[in-house]
RNA sequence: GCUGAAGUGGUGGAAUUGGUAGACACGUUGGACUUAAAAUCCAAUGUCCAUUAGGACGUACGGGUUCAAGUCCCGUCUUCAGUACCA
């Protein structure tokens, strides 16, 4: 190798002005789309509206890599569809721009993370427009800007104002339920509220001091102040949600979570549990996403069992699914959190129930959860009374019940749960069979179907429909339990002690929180000299010295002017995440981004919702569920039409690297020196240390045999390791260097293969050795070549910076334009599915780019001319426009794109230029390949941009066949063709087969039993 | 454990209602062009047997239904994702 300035260069550039310019068209066009707006959406027209939108990006510093860009490009290639098909377009992008990555930032570097937000979004801006989507950049929204979350804060003043009533099943203004307080109390309000809230009539109401009425408000509130046991994680100085936690450790970073009470924000959205579950029956999205949704929300028939204490006032609260085993319950387990459990516990029990206390309080939640084996609890030595039989129920504490789940109680039924009967078998307790026939000597019988319930009183020789029934029945008569529903779905915690979020808009008057009305919106962001929570512990926004509201001005002022009169101090938290993305869609349908209103009504009457949205599964049970939430809030408030916010959901699959490897050869000191002195000298180590500056590496073929090398593969290594040590003498004449020890002694600890960077592997999997010689840290590497090459190791793993697998877009933009990287990105597989991405491949569509050219444009010009299409021109027009279509409205864009490569080959092979043939497929691929479509087009002596062309329409008679090519097979075994009429009867097409010379030598004097004829499809002979 | 999705050549993946398995690409091999390389073009390419003609096998595995199964049914295994002492 003697040209160390070797580059690959992917096409050779030809000298001629025919030559299909990929980066000139692109730039081209993209240019004349910013300035005739070509995709700038209207608010009004006659033509039907179709809205696409993409899960907008967060703006990472680390800009975009080839996986971000598929869903945009589906969604484009739809959008555009669309519009050819004649649809009002709607297709915004934007940026949720609020989050802790730029605030981490900012806390290392100082840097405001305003400012980094702005860079970062420059570049998405300068990725995604090289890219050439179709995107109505005029309605672009961004979390972040004052502008946009003065309505995210209106939206929670909205939740505030609101309570839930479950007998109308909707929200309503928090007026009418101050209304209602004041006519009736509260015992007569079916209300989503807190649980320990005391009854009141309408006297103690109107008695109730302000401050007193607002304390009992907050609790039916839909936003609602609240002290609860939240994930705390000390890392990130922030409260997490349920779902930014990742296996008891955080979703980002992967720092420890512990539980700690803090009073929070908190979302009512477990009132809109039912609602949250039903509207899923009536949406376009995959039944995987529906079913994760389900089970986010978990719902559970059942009733709740009230049990008296033996000797106590207290009652237990459980809730069941099956109260039909109501008599086989003979004892009940607390969680140890209980509230209870301290009355409960008797005197002789006492040490024993806090020793249990105590230790499981040690375990954090994430060791009780994965530690599912071992069976531990302890009797608390009271007892309560069956509801029906009387009889004492022992009642114990286990940690294997869950504080944090239906009452933190459940009532044992050994015989029906095996959690129950593991219980009960570990301490002993006896099993009692309520089964009919059920043998439960060896485990507990949970199943529900097949089986009578026996040894229960009323309930005797019932099925468990019919017994859950009527025990609930039963208990309801008694006074001791009811049907119920339980959700597993929680309120969400809304508060984060983060500085880059929306600011509440909310101030505290002796510690009641006050909304600020919506004409002094927005409450902007206040500026601190340091983004991190307080010494006090205080969030970030406890360092802002202007952050106090003044009532009479209606102002921020300094908070040094607080005087808990007319100038309160404001909210420190900051909104989560979730808050901007759970209604961005409704402002992109703003197209005069209007001051006051978040969208006008005859924008949302228009444009309704999100028609088609694409974006990642990762959001399934956060954004997506958020999102329904906000909307079904501001439906039953009045402020849109619409309960859903996207019709139909896709979720694109991931992009994965193609991670490389190489394998190091670890020689932990393993040399000595030897020139004449029995020590090594400082020189001698310095010397050693300067040789040996990069690693060593082995080939794969070593590392993949490393338990068991080959003497072969052995005498390669003592050959390479004696070459090293002849190089270092060469150059280090005082000094000899000998093996410490046997290298072949432990040799699989001492190799490992390490990642590394995919831009030096070429497409054979080999290592461009000068390239990676000439990488910071690796000038000095000794490499261990195999046939003149060093072959990597391959593994297909997420895309990311840390694994040296990422491959940015600017980058196959360059080398093959951006058709070609959109048209790849579509043809690498359907686009729910994970695929890993390879740049070899790219060679494919881009040289069916180049093909595509060369059959418009020729040598000298345009290729194309007023001919009269022939049969075969048309038949391939009119199955590629069939394909298409079907294709695109299936989502499935890989097969589209393999048919547009059908097509131009059978065309370049009929030698096609008839404009009335070509003109027509440059719209089939616009969406996909729209540079060159428009490039072509205008060629072609079109002025408008091809976007504004409509579909082509198929027309079936072109593909009429007259004769089909028959297999023939024998007992289901295709042996040869035969070309035979269409016309042909079921009869003539059996006589024409079985007359066939090969038929006949095929059956060899045998006569067949049966013969199949399915014309237009197959003849079978069975026999 | 439960729920959902998926297992097809060396690789990515095609295959309407069951009807010629492997479309379209990548890669590989051979050839043409070239001083050479790149680019371009042509040919071959599931595995095995056979000089040819042709044959056998083949869609994770084991059964079944059918004239016919990648596709339908039963069972098993594996992978991925979500979720979990949820009472």
């Amino acid at each position: 190798m003697c040209c160390n300035t070797f580059k690959f260069v992917p096409y050779f550039k030809e000298n001629s002005t025919m030559r299909y310019d990929f980066n000139q068209i692109e730039k081209k066009w993209q240019d004349y789309w910013a300035k005739n707006e070509t995709f700038k959406a209207s608010n009004t027209s006659e033509k039907p509206k179709y809205y696409v939108l993409d899960m907008f990006p967060y703006p990472s510093g680390a800009g975009l890599h080839v996986g971000h860009p598929l869903g945009y490009i589906a969604s484009d290639i739809y959008a555009r569809y669309k519009r050819h098909k004649g649809f009002n377009v709607l297709h915004p992008q934007g940026y949720d721009s609020f989050g802790l990555p730029a605030e981490q930032y900012a806390i290392q570097t100082g840097q405001h993370p305003a400012v980094t937000t702005q860079t970062n979004i420059k570049t998405y801006r300068r990725q995604l427009d090289q890219i050439g989507f179709s995107f109505d950049w005029s309605r672009e929204v961004r979390t972040s800007n004052p502008e946009y979350y003065k309505w995210t804060q209106w939206i929670f003043i909205q939740l505030f104002e609101s309570w839930y009533n479950n007998d109308s099943n909707k929200a309503e203004d928090i007026k009418t339920l101050v209304k209602l307080f004041s006519l009736e109390g509260n015992t007569t309000v079916n209300a989503a509220c807190d649980d320990n809230i005391e009854s009141f009539t309408t006297e103690d109401w109107n008695g109730y001091s302000s401050e007193k009425q607002q304390e009992v408000l907050l609790k039916y509130r839909l936003t609602y102040l609240a002290e609860t046991e939240v994930n705390w994680c000390p890392e990130l100085g922030t409260v997490l949600a349920n779902d930014e936690i990742v296996n008891g450790v955080s979703e980002r970073g992967g720092y420890p979570v512990v539980r700690k009470k803090m009073t929070q924000w908190s979302m009512r959205i477990s009132a809109y549990a039912e609602r949250l579950l039903q509207g899923l029956d009536t949406i376009d999205w995959t039944d995987a996403l529906k079913e994760t949704q389900r089970n986010w929300i978990g719902k559970s028939v059942g009733a709740t069992v009230s049990f008296n204490v033996n000797g106590h006032d207290e009652n237990i609260d459980v809730f069941t699914t099956r109260p039909d085993t109501i008599f086989g319950v003979n004892f009940m387990t607390l969680a140890p959190e209980h509230e209870l459990v301290s009355q409960l516990t008797t005197e002789a029990q006492k040490a024993e129930v806090e020793a249990y206390i105590l230790k499981t309080a040690k375990r954090s939640e994430r060791e009780r959860m994965a530690d599912v084996k071992t069976i531990s609890g302890v009797f608390t030595g009271a007892y309560a009374e069956h509801p029906f039989s009387k009889e004492p129920v022992q009642i114990w504490i286990g940690d294997y019940v869950l504080a944090s789940y239906g009452t933190g109680a459940v009532m044992a039924v050994p015989c029906g749960d095996q959690r129950d009967y593991d219980f009960a078998n570990h301490f002993g307790i006896e099993i009692p069979n309520i089964f009919e026939g059920v043998d439960i000597s060896e485990e507990a019988y949970g199943s529900k179907d097949n089986v009578k319930i026996a040894n229960s009183d009323f309930l005797n020789g019932m099925n468990c429909k019919k017994a859950s029934k009527r025990a609930i029945y039963e208990l309801e008569k008694i006074g001791q339990g009811e049907g119920k529903t339980n959700y597993r779905l929680r309120d969400a915690v809304f508060s984060r002690q983060r500085y880059w979020g929306e600011p509440f808009p909310v101030y505290y008057v002796n510690g009641m929180p006050q909304m600020i009305a919506k004409a002094h919106l927005p409450i902007v962001l206040p500026e601190v000299e340091k983004y991190l929570p307080t010494e006090e512990g205080e969030p970030p926004l406890g360092r802002a010295d202007v952050w106090a509201w003044d009532t009479e001005s209606n102002a921020v002022v300094s908070n040094d002017k607080i005087n808990n009169t007319t100038i309160h101090p404001l909210e420190l938290n900051t909104m989560p995440g979730w808050a901007g993305s759970s209604w961005y869609f409704f402002r992109y349908m703003e197209d005069a981004m209007r001051d006051d209103t978040f969208a006008s009504e005859d924008a949302l009457n228009y444009w309704e919702n999100v028609d088609l949205y694409i974006g990642g599964s990762e959001h399934a049970t956060g954004h997506l569920l958020y999102s329904r939430f906000w909307v079904k809030l501001l439906k039953d408030r009045g402020f849109v039409n619409v309960e859903e916010p996207f019709k139909k959901l896709i979720n694109q699959g991931m992009i994965l690297g193609t991670s490389a490897f190489v394998y190091v050869l670890h020689l932990p000191f393993g040399f000595n020196f030897r020139d004449g002195k029995s020590k090594s000298t400082e020189e001698d180590k310095l010397a050693y240390s300067s040789f040996f500056e990069g690693n060593i590496y082995i080939p794969k073929t070593i590392y993949d045999n490393r338990k068991s090398l080959s003497k072969e593969e052995k005498g390669k290594l003592t050959s390479f390791i004696d070459e090293l040590k002849d190089e270092f003498h060469s150059k280090n004449p005082n000094h000899v260097l000998v093996d410490q020890f046997d290298v072949f002694e432990n040799f699989e600890s001492n190799c490992n293969p390490i990642h590394v960077n995919v831009k030096f592997v070429n497409s054979s999997d080999e290592l461009i050795i000068e390239d990676f010689k000439s990488s910071y840290g690796n000038n000095d590497a000794k490499i261990l070549i195999e046939n003149e090459n060093y072959t990597v190791g391959r593994e297909v793993e997420k895309m990311s910076k840390s694994k040296l697998n990422v491959v940015n877009p600017d980058d196959i933009v360059a080398d093959y334009g951006a058709d070609s990287l959109r048209l790849y990105e579509m043809f690498l597989g359907p686009l729910e599915q994970y695929k890993p991405w390879n740049t070899a491949g790219i060679t494919g569509v881009h040289n069916f780019l180049k093909k595509l050219w060369k059959l418009y444009i020729g040598e000298n010009g345009l290729n194309i001319n007023a001919a009269e299409p022939t049969k075969d021109n048309l038949k391939t027009l009119h199955k590629t426009i069939k394909k298409v279509q079907e294709d695109i409205e299936n989502f499935s864009f890989n097969t589209s794109v393999s048919t547009f490569m059908i097509a131009i080959n059978e065309l370049t092979a009929q030698k096609c230029t008839s404009k009335e043939i070509l003109e027509p497929l440059l719209i089939l691929m616009s969406p996909y390949a729209p540079h060159i479509a428009e490039e072509l087009w205008s060629q072609l002596g079109n002025s408008d941009s091809i976007s504004k062309a409509s579909f082509p329409e198929f027309d079936a008679s072109y593909l009429v066949e007259s004769s089909k090519e028959y297999p023939i097979s024998f007992n289901g075994k295709t042996r040869f063709t035969i070309e035979l009429s269409l016309d042909l009867s079921k009869d003539d097409i059996e006589a024409a087969v079985l007359a066939n010379e090969k038929t006949i030598a095929q059956l060899d004097g045998r006569s067949p039993k049966k013969v199949i004829v399915v014309p237009g499809k197959i003849v079978n002979i069975v026999g």
